[in-house]
RNA sequence: GCUGGUGUGGCUCAAUGGUAGAGCAAUUGAUUUGUAAUCAAUAGGUUGUAGGUUCGACUCCUAUCACCAGCUCCA
């Protein structure tokens, strides 16, 4: 079925719900109801519905869809359609909204239920009776997407042209669930939460810290190769550097306050960027033209203070440590360094195997919400159209997100989708030419001249603990070998070989490998099972024959068997693999 | 922050106002085992937390904390 008429369709069968919904509900009040990927959504002001009344809901729209009922279209004078809708006061609201030249137009469904329309729609319900559909959830929406408007009940339905399509949309989802980083992050002992510390502030466990150091050391040896030196500087500072940077205007309510303004002689916070901070490493002396550019780079640990509903496994969360990094250069130096730092973050993803992933969103202000933002509509406008030209000229494929910009500049986000095909910031690389003067940072050109240099803000691999998170989803947990916390794990099959498996597990450590050993003396199939559920990229079992010579039989992730294989050729085909899939 | 759902040993789950229980994992002993399930025993829980109702609460009520889905906000 085309897009379009899918669309219709599912937009059609909002109204058939609308319909059921007011039938069992009679005082229910209407608002918006639009076709989404998997199927439609309609918001309704409502108690909440709870799921038992799911099956009830769809029983009532397949009696109207088997009524072969018509969906009529009219088109309405403003006032004889506010007049049809003086019940409806969303309807009167979306009246009200539309520009006078709009045509205003209703559709009919039977002759007991009318809603506010553009359409398209079916001719006839019974078009719909092959539709396979069902209620997935039900949840709270603010009207208008607004959380100073009043919240309504959003009820989703998915929606397919046939229950094949349906059926495999579900089992879609069930294999997503599989590799829900939040779930399987928690079974591999990567991390926990704990209701004592609090929201938003998971512990990583032993093998999720392996990782993570894993990807740092990658990271800064990386970057010190690119030419960026490592600053390490203060979690938390005065309010008064807040206040140069602008943070204390436009964050405070993000950041973590210690101290009470009104009462204490000095109030600090702890640092939700990095950004003031390393412009201090700048300020440490004057600067010429000769010293940029300047790339600092940081692994920097964040606090910011979320609202409680907002927090996600390690997707989202209250601490986090960030690949973060600030670059000072002259204007000529812009478009070469701003280059860099995609490239670096470029060569990040393809590392990672999670290039493919990614889509590239430029973040501009939203000029008529100027109370987020500081500076100028001039400073603005050159930040963000010195920036188009950059991406236009490394001929990035960017689609443009209005209002996503930081408080102080345009961005370049590297977005990235995770298995329910929802959209995250990883990367992100920064324009800033605010800050700069903010902190009266200098440096002398080629004519003695004073001048602010450009400040690109970029993170090569973003935040650790949301790229963690998505390397899980990409990899359902059985991450490269070379990240891989236990690369290989030793089982020996009697006790007879427990001190073989021992010697083996020192030989592998001594090459540098990362191995476990079970010595569980029973239970092979389990030990087995059991180190296969964990990812374990390589399990080397310990047995022996009937002349009692030892013997070792070792086998892959996907079970491939390497059997036959010695130890000293395991080894090299171990680091041959490590330095493959770092390239 | 908002709406809704959930919370019982390490894990998966049971117990619908009447004695908190099972399987797996763990520990101990026996078995020396060959690609999940050897035998026996042991230990592990003030049911997220704090109040309340009741003769009696895992179960009902209130508050609170955490987790999940969505909204809003964001790396």
């Amino acid at each position: 079925m085309l897009s379009e008429e899918l669309k219709k369709c599912r937009h059609s069968l909002a109204h058939v719900l609308a319909k059921a919904v007011k039938n069992l509900f009679p005082n229910v009040k209407v608002a918006i109801g639009p076709a989404i990927d998997e199927g439609f959504y309609y918001d309704f002001d409502m108690a909440p519905i709870q799921p038992e009344q799911y099956a009830g809901i769809q029983k009532e729209m397949r009696k109207i869809i088997s009524s072969n009922q018509y969906f009529v279209r009219k088109e309405l004078l403003r006032e004889d359609a506010k007049k049809l809708f003086a019940n409806e006061p969303y309807k009167l609201e979306l009246i009200d909204g539309l520009a006078d030249s709009e045509i205003i137009s209703v559709y009919y469904l039977g002759e007991d239920f009318v809603d506010l329309c553009r359409g398209p729609h079916v001719e006839n319900t019974k078009e719909l009776s092959q539709f396979a559909f069902e209620i997935s959830r039900v949840s709270g929406a603010y009207w208008k997407g607004s959380e100073k408007n009043k919240m309504l009940q959003r009820v989703y339905v998915n929606a397919f042209p046939t229950e094949k399509e349906l059926k495999e949309y579900n089992n879609m989802i069930e294999e997503a669930k599989k590799r829900d980083h939040n779930k399987i992050g928690r079974e591999l002992e990567l991390f926990t939460t704990v209701d004592v510390i609090g929201q938003g502030l998971p512990i990583l466990l032993p093998k999720g810290a392996k990782i993570i150091q894993l990807l740092q050391r990658f990271v800064e040896d990386e970057e010190e190769k690119r030419g960026w030196q490592l600053t390490k500087t203060p979690f938390m500072a005065k309010s008064d550097l807040y206040k140069i940077s602008g943070h204390w205007d436009h964050y405070k309510e993000g950041m973590f306050v210690l101290g009470d303004e009104k009462t204490d002689k000095e109030v600090f916070a702890l640092r939700p960027m990095t950004c003031p901070f390393q412009y201090q490493a700048y300020l440490n002396r004057s600067r010429s033209y000769k010293d940029l550019p300047l790339r600092y780079d940081e692994t920097s640990t964040l606090f910011r203070n979320e609202s409680s509903g907002e927090m996600h496994g390690l997707i989202r969360v209250r601490q986090f440590t960030i690949s973060e990094g600030h670059l000072m250069c002259t204007p000529e130096q812009l478009e070469e360094e701003f280059s860099g730092c995609v490239e670096l973050a470029i060569f990040m993803l393809k590392t990672l195997g999670l290039y493919e992933d990614a889509s590239y969103r430029f973040s501009l202000w939203d000029e008529n919400n100027k109370e987020k933002y500081i500076g100028t509509k001039e400073q603005w406008d050159e930040a963000q159209s010195t920036m188009k030209k950059i991406l236009d000229h490394l001929n990035i494929p960017y689609k443009i997100a209005v209002g996503e910009a930081a408080f102080y500049g345009p961005k370049l986000d590297i977005q990235i989708r995770n298995v329910w095909g929802k959209e995250d910031t990883l990367i992100t690389v920064q324009i800033d030419q605010m800050l700069a003067k903010n902190f009266d940072m200098k440096y002398t050109d080629k004519e003695g001249q004073k001048r602010n240099p450009y400040i690109i803000h970029r993170t090569s691999l973003g935040c650790y603990e949301r790229t963690l998170a998505y390397l899980i989803e990409k990899y359902a947990g059985a991450l490269p070998l070379w990240i891989s916390p236990v690369q290989v794990i030793v089982m020996n099959l009697t006790e007879r070989t427990e001190e073989y498996a021992k010697q083996i597990q020192a030989r592998l450590k001594k090459e540098g490998m990362r191995v476990d050993i079970d010595t569980r003396s029973e239970k092979i199939g389990y030990k087995i099972r059991e180190a296969a559920s964990q990812k374990i990229p390589y399990m080397i079992i310990v047995g022996d024959n009937e002349m009692q010579e030892q013997t070792i039989s070792i086998r892959g992730r996907n079970n491939e068997n390497a059997n036959g294989l010695k130890l000293s050729d395991f080894v090299s085909r171990l680091k041959n693999e490590i330095e493959l899939k770092k390239n």
